[in-house]
DNA sequence: GCAAATTAATGATTTATTCAAG
DNA sequence: CTTGAATAAATCATTAATTTGC
């Protein structure tokens, strides 16, 4: 459809910025003159009107809450069944060749699984991990909702340049992990 | 024939909060080591393996990326060409029907319809926007990405890192493209 | 209300690019 | 210049959500 030239408002990414960082500083549903100054602010980068601020918040609520429900619901799903098919494991028949991370090199050498064989190989030194390889089982018995979110301290909380830190933990020449699926 | 039991990995609330919390915490490309802690944290909320934390953080990123690209190229695309179809203009009459209003949110529609009207009257009186119409021309003979991104005091400002989905409009929808391999 | 059809979201793979080492 | 590691971009594929006809 050629026609409405722009029947819409199309916000300018500062202003998806400056929206955003106002949504997530925790304003959820701003008063009137609120949208108020927010319009005459963001009116500063483009075109826009106090409606169109008025609905960015509301959809973007109801898009957050829809989110949460999403998740909610599938971890139910979860919880209630945990291992929805356990017995399939023994059946696959390749249809769709789990070659995930084949390091018997049927296949040779995928570059995009590099990193993953340095994973699994360090994996299997096992420095860290206990979830000793990727098996198949859940690794909980109780229902994981009722279990504690513990904190990590793995890295620092504000990093942006993470560009070259992976290069010299591992170097896969002997990998022979085969992760059975 | 029960097909396989499931194929992709399916995150639950608890792990992809953790993930996103890392990645707003500026964890953007963690490396194998990482990856390790990562999964064996998550793997008390359910099974994991390092390839998924791998892959999301890969595809996290990357289509937050993606989201930025699509908001600047739209943007650019406005600065320079803020009216694509000029000679739609004509035809193109009216104050754009209140579809809006008739949006029946359960509890927020009434204070949809008071805040707009409050909104409307103050616009067309006209005391901060000045983005009069629709069409035609923005309200700045600059480049927006040129102005200042100051601050407002309507509330505390907290920006960690960027988030969200905004559910954008576009999607390629290459799921019936039958390209077969 | 529901189940098939459609659409959107996102996990998983593949391909291309970048950059450093040799 | 070549090679290989790392990763960004593009694409494929499956699952969840929504729409639609009954």
């Amino acid at each position: 459809m050629p026609q409405a030239p722009s029947t819409r408002w199309c916000p300018t990414p500062e202003q998806l910025m400056v929206l955003e960082d106002m949504y997530r500083s925790g304003l959820k549903t701003p008063n009137a003159s609120q949208i108020q100054q927010i319009t005459a602010y963001l009116s500063y980068y483009g075109k826009i009107e106090g409606k169109n601020v008025f609905y960015w918040f509301q959809n973007h609520k109801a898009r957050d809450r829809q989110k949460l429900r999403r998740r909610l619901s599938r971890h139910h799903q979860l919880v209630l069944n945990p291992n929805p098919n356990p017995n399939q494991q023994l059946f696959h028949t390749f249809e769709e060749p789990p070659l995930y991370l084949q390091q018997g090199g049927a296949q040779d050498a995928d570059q995009a699984m590099n990193l993953l064989s340095k994973l699994e190989a360090q994996g299997k030194d096992g420095v860290i991990v206990p979830a000793s390889g990727f098996d198949i089982s859940y690794g909980y018995d109780v229902h994981p909702c009722c279990k504690p979110l513990i904190t990590l301290d793995l890295f620092p909380s504000k990093s942006t340049g993470l560009r070259d830190e992976c290069s010299s933990s591992s170097k896969n020449s002997s990998c022979s992990t085969s992760t059975n699926l």
